[in-house]
DNA sequence: ATGAAAGCGCTAACAT
DNA sequence: ATGTTAGCGCTTTCAT
């Protein structure tokens, strides 16, 4: 009798074949797993040692299909969770999601507005119940049609561009503005500015922010002093002992994020360095840095737990106008206080 | 005739839908979707035509569940994102998952091996085609029917206890003792031990290559110098005040993770010693700290790449013996190499 | 090349 | 309290 499941070790068993084991109908097995109704004790025993015997595992998505019932699952499309601010995020989103007792389908949100489409796309196939987006791309005029299918969507980080949805960002005029204003107010008019490429909004309002702090006291900004493309730790490090070199350097620095902040704290730290360093984001560690910074900071954490908040609101079915929360920044002083010379002799025989 | 779609504003088109709009059959609205087969050229765009004006979006879970294929989707479960170490192998198993077109599905391994189980079986009623596990509970035999079901697990971090199961693990035993072994070289022999619970046989592997360190040298271990339950920074930098101030302090520090050293390392700092730090686990800025530290290294992407690459292997049918894959580590050398005490006078007016 | 019928695993709506 | 029938949205026969 037990041979016959046996026939395809692939296969897994059904209801149909818990039924058949136990000698009950179909519909008496979906209620004992379902467990909601009441079903005569004894047979729900013999169902459930049947359902045991057999290694019977409901399948959910058939589940979903009949009962047109959810899949409990939200989708997150990011760049890359190495990076800590992703990283936070996705944290955070999961946190949420598990309170919620959904799944978290966690998904790459490309290079470009097609292959960020094309993610929404797949997990729009897959049903899931709603969408959290870090974008990459500048155009999400596409989306529109997914949202008005009947998948929410909310924005973390940066605005919808072409589209009505939520929004969960910071700051990044008055963190910038503030950021160097504390420069300007030092008595520091040459200030070196890195910026990753202004095609992402985040960075030219930030820039903006640079520009409103030299505005407010009625100081000429010198755009020449800009640096663009820096995109890793790594290129603002070389950026900077290009600029550490030259005659009539800054005499103050302001990175537009932790990547371009870290490599030009590397650079400064590296050389020897003391010229003030205000950076746009906060960093793990970045309170044991071997010289002083200042970080435009904010709660990372809240930035992903609010958007998920605000899609379960939607999930849950409540109407409401696209909202954008705009989360305040602070500036924090971090690094030690000292302000020490890098030592040369190697300290052991190791790598 | 398209009011007919609107009737029910929350129901998705389905192809039946798309059929009767293109006013073909049902079978050739399938054809075309999937473009596999060879349609009449007008049919198909008439379909296309259809499917675009009713805003069609296939139901992956429904072709699923009659084609019997798979779900692509694989999950990993882990502890908290937030965490370096488990962004690191996130994204690793996130980047494996992309190049082999899967989604991936990031779920929380829980406190104990219920909360595990728990989740294990709802991954598996979504009918995942695998799962990699980094797992925070003690025994894990009750995921061994879930394998022999047919889902394929592979362990990351820790080997599987009472189940046979790929893992990809690191080589605790040795970096503990290397690390411990440099500390006695330098002539140290009350080495502090800071360790988390030995309920997680990678700490205790760890404390086990300690102790060979001594051994090794014909030194006696004290054990009174391990300290237990340090999960925290924050904890690890309340015991060392304590261990600092006391008399006969240790004259060195060994730390079992990246945790207890970061934590070790702030007090240290904090109270201006120059004791020397090992610490098991590199961390993200570990080469600026403000004094050195020895750091126990090792790929913490490849540990979550090689656990994804293995688990492909198993979902394409491949029949192996359960492997564990061991990872190499190193010392390095991290921090800043002066030594240099704190400073206490702020720097500004900022929180 | 196209279509009709059956059915994947499950639940809803009815019986009884 | 239990069973029967139909059908979720799709693909797979098997015709034509």
């Amino acid at each position: 009798m037990v041979a016959e499941s046996q026939q395809n070790p692939a296969r897994r068993p059904t209801m149909t074949d818990v039924a058949e084991r136990a000698g009950v109908s179909l519909k008496t097995v979906s209620r004992v797993v379902n467990g909601v109704q009441t079903v005569d004790a004894d047979m729900a025993s013999r169902v459930q040692q049947a359902a045991e015997d057999l290694g019977y595992r409901p399948n959910f998505a058939a589940a979903v299909l009949r009962s047109g019932s959810s899949t409990a699952t939200i989708g997150l499309l990011t760049k890359d969770l190495r990076n800590e601010f992703y990283a936070t995020i996705a944290g955070a989103v999961a946190d949420v999601a598990r309170a919620n007792g959904f799944q978290l389908i966690t998904s790459y949100s490309g290079e470009n507005a097609e292959e960020e489409l094309e993610a929404v796309q797949d997990l729009c196939r897959r049903r899931v119940d709603g969408l959290l987006i870090v974008p990459t791309s500048g155009d999400h005029a596409g989306l529109q049609k997914e949202m008005d299918l009947g998948t929410p969507m909310v924005f973390l980080d940066r605005r919808p561009e072409g589209l009505a949805a939520d929004a969960v960002v910071l700051d990044n005029f008055a963190g910038a503005r503030a950021g160097t204003g504390l420069l300007l107010d030092e008595g520091h008019t040459r200030i070196g500015i890195l910026i990753d490429t202004l095609k992402m909004p985040t960075m030219s309002e930030r820039l903006d922010g640079v520009r409103q702090a030299y505005a407010d006291r009625g100081l000429p900004f010198d755009e020449s002093l800009v640096v663009h493309n820096v995109a890793t730790p790594e290129k603002a490090a070389r950026r900077m002992d290009a600029i550490l070199a030259a005659d009539h350097a800054p005499t103050a620095f302001f990175c537009g994020n932790n990547r371009s902040g870290v490599g030009a704290l590397r650079a400064l730290w590296a050389h020897g360095r003391t010229e003030p360093l205000v950076c746009f984001d906060d960093f793990h560690l970045s309170d044991l840095m071997p010289r002083p910074l200042t970080v435009v900071s904010y709660d990372n954490y809240a930035l992903g737990a609010l958007g998920a908040e605000l899609l379960f609101r939607r999930i849950r079915g409540e109407d409401f106008d696209p909202e954008t929360v705009v989360l305040p920044t602070a500036l924090s002083r971090r690094g030690t206080t000292t302000n020490i010379a890098p030592a040369n002799e190697p300290t052991g025989g190791i790598q």
